[in-house]
DNA sequence: CTGACCCTTCCCAAG
DNA sequence: GAAGGGTCAG
């Protein structure tokens, strides 16, 4: 069933926009491609965004309807910027086009369909902790004899078990060739597989993975909803294309189906993913997997002065893996070549940075213009402390989340077990932070709870306290326990429904929350604004199950949007980030610290030998000084002192012992303290 | 059985 | 420096 398109531009778009004269030749050719697959190779800071975007907006104004586009990309960031662009470009409502990340967009498939996969609607999601705290509950219950062998954490049975549903390959493949070590438990590994499995469908949970597999099956089982998105989804365009792994690409490959459009757009050289499950194989083999498709190499680039340019492609030409391309400079050149500093220590790192940064700001160079990008996140330590201790403002991406801190979590909790009443993890969450209750008496209260539920059906929908009145509890619980019962009750309507989002934050933070903060945290006022932040951003919302979706859905990277960042984002501040979290970002000046060999590249990978590995790590390299556009410091600290080893001699990294020097201008940097 | 306290361990990247 | 694990008093 192959479906003819043909884009028609005879009397010339709706939208007024010259895409001739706005966009270079070779994007014009991408943004104009006939129907059909196409590759666009898009090198670093050749305007991507830009052509996707124009994409969009051609096919809009050719009269394809926006609820037959898909847009995928890697974060909800980069899918509202972009659909923002659209709408001002054309004057379509590009909220009935599907854009989003991967999992958003399983996360709206399944919404629609739970039932057809035997879940129930409202069911709940699951971010990494959760999912070890039911994999802890499904060991406690599995009867492993941990102490003969060593077994692994559930840590570490959440990243075989993920790995194993990115790459679509079979657990036991994984164990073989990663985890050989554990070849001895692989049978009760199974075994808790299979259990984690039920218990999610039990407890009408999922995990992050779940949204992305349990949409390939969704769609692989039920042939009327696979004809209806394909019918639907006549055009689809995949964003970072080089960081799709095997999951990934089945799901498009089902949207599309046979007489779909597709359009993937990336950079060989930018894929940095591998370490999840990405495979860089997608789109160096998309031509061949697809003979049909026309590929497309955009190599313009306008971001960086050609100084920091060519530094960047001598750095890359060393892998040998990648679809060859001559990045150019459209940019003049600057006259001064990337700065090559070797500084005494880390403190001198750090201290180098923070004078830099504030020399530049003097020459008219705004903080948001300014970044410090590095491999690991424990690398910003030294340079918060500098930056704090001179007042520079920042803001650093780090690894704790808001909406991962212990009292949203906790708050989020309440919310989760009042639309999904099996939600196990939530309910165990919630009953300890009742005083007198650990963890033997709530698996009790669960154990309890889920008998009462499962045989009444009236416990699915009515009021929580006629329930819980029923059960026994700690006598030093029992107040805490009632009041959490009124709290519950006040999350539903008489219907039993779930109220509003906002209504129910106000509910439980009032109710119980409140007094547990009082005692349990120092930092009381911090949380309880975090709290209301929490709440206005709910009140965007009337669906709780929307609103709840989204938290999980929001991460670190794009948070955005998400309450904390709202407070920090009209702030001048310099950005603090890791490589991975830098990608697609640009700044006027970036320094790129600790590069020694161990750091970046990573100890780790070093270690592991592979030829692979290090080419992984180089394409890091290539991200992270493609981010620059004027200036660039590549900085590495001579000696730092180790927790273990004492004081450590390094080596500049081999990427920048590997560049020919002509590249680059070493700096002495001379202390004068 | 809970929770306070102390000890050790850990550090690569993230949806 | 935080978080998990072990120990022990109440």
């Amino acid at each position: 069933m192959a479906r003819d398109y043909t884009l028609h531009s005879t009397k010339g778009p709706a939208s007024g926009i010259n895409y001739k004269a706005e966009l270079n030749a070779s994007q014009y050719e991408a943004v104009s491609a006939p129907p059909g697959h196409a590759l666009v190779i898009a090198g670093a800071g050749s305007g991507k965004t830009r052509t996707l975007t124009y994409r969009v907006a051609y096919l809009l104004d050719n009269g394809i309807p926006p609820e037959n586009i898909l847009l995928l990309t890697f974060t909800n960031k980069a899918a509202r910027e972009m659909l923002d662009r659209v709408s001002a470009l054309v004057q379509v409502d590009t909220r009935r086009l599907w854009g989003g990340t991967f999992h958003s967009v399983g996360n709206r498939l399944l919404r629609r369909h739970p039932e057809r996969l035997g879940y129930r609607p409202g069911f709940s999601i699951m971010d990494r902790e959760d999912q070890k705290d039911l994999l802890d509950s499904v060991l406690g219950g599995a009867a492993i004899d941990k102490g003969s062998y060593r077994f692994p954490k559930s840590e570490v049975l959440a990243e075989m078990f993920s790995l194993a549903e990115n790459i679509c390959c079979d657990l036991q493949e994984i164990i073989d060739t990663r985890y050989p070590y554990f070849d001895l438990v692989s049978e009760p590994i199974h075994r808790v597989h299979q259990l984690y499995r039920e218990k999610k469908l039990e407890t009408n949970t999922m995990d992050f993975d779940d949204l992305l597999t349990l949409s390939v099956r969704l769609l692989q089982e039920n042939e009327d909803l696979l004809q209806t998105y394909q019918r639907m989804f006549q055009f689809v365009l995949v964003d970072e294309f080089q960081d799709t792994n095997r999951l990934q690409c089945d799901f498009v490959d089902l949207l599309v189906g046979e007489g779909g459009n597709l359009m993937v757009v990336g950079d060989d050289a930018q894929s940095i993913y591998s370490w999840r499950g990405a495979d860089v194989g997608n789109i160096l083999n998309f031509a061949e997997h697809h003979p049909t498709a026309k590929t497309y190499k955009i190599e313009t680039n306008y971001r960086s002065v050609p100084e920091i340019l060519s530094l960047a492609n001598a750095a890359i030409e060393a892998n040998t893996a990648q679809i060859r391309k001559s990045l150019h400079a459209s940019r003049p050149g600057k006259g001064t070549l990337p700065a090559l500093v070797q500084v005494d220590n880390p403190g001198a790192q750090a201290a180098f940075v923070a004078q830099r940064i504030l020399e530049l700001q003097d020459e008219g160079v705004d903080f948001n213009e300014m970044a410090v990008i590095y491999r690991a996140h424990f690398h910003s330590l030294e340079i918060q402390l500098e930056l704090t201790q001179r007042g520079i403002p920042f803001q650093i991406t780090s690894g704790l989340r808001f909406f991962e801190q212990a009292h949203v979590k906790d708050v989020a909790a309440f919310m989760k077990f009042a639309v999904n009443r099996k939600d196990e993890v939530s309910f165990m969450r919630l009953v300890r932070l009742i005083p007198g209750v650990g963890s033997a008496s709530a698996a009790k209260l669960w154990s309890d709870w889920s008998q009462c539920e499962g045989s009444n059906e009236g416990a699915m929908t009515g009021r929580f306290s006629a329930y819980m009145k029923e059960m026994k509890v700690p006598k030093k619980a029992q107040s805490t326990w009632d009041q959490f019962g009124y709290t519950l009750d006040e999350l539903i309507d008489p219907q039993g429904l779930p109220v509003a989002p906002a209504g129910m934050i106000h509910s439980i933070v009032e109710g119980v929350y409140a007094d547990y903060m009082k005692a349990k945290f120092k930092n009381y006022e911090q949380r309880a604004q975090d709290l209301e932040q929490l709440s206005s951003f709910g009140s965007r919302y009337t669906d709780p199950i929307e609103f709840l979706s989204q938290l999980s859905l929001l991460s670190g990277v794009d948070t955005d949007n998400a309450p904390a960042a709202e407070a920090t984002q009209d702030r001048e501040a310099v950005t603090l980030t890791t490589a991975h979290q830098a990608k697609g970002l640009e700044w006027q000046v970036v320094f790129a610290i600790w590069l020694a060999d161990g750091m970046f590249p990573n100890r780790r990978v070093l270690d592991e030998g592979s030829a692979e590995g290090v080419e992984e790590e180089r394409r890091l390299f290539y991200v992270t000084v493609t981010r620059a556009k004027d200036e660039l410091y590549m900085i590495y600290p001579l000696i730092y002192h180790a927790a273990r080893d004492g004081n450590v001699l390094q080596v500049p990294s081999r990427f920048i012992a590997d560049l020919p020097a002509g590249l680059m201008e070493p700096w002495n940097v001379r202390s004068v303290f």
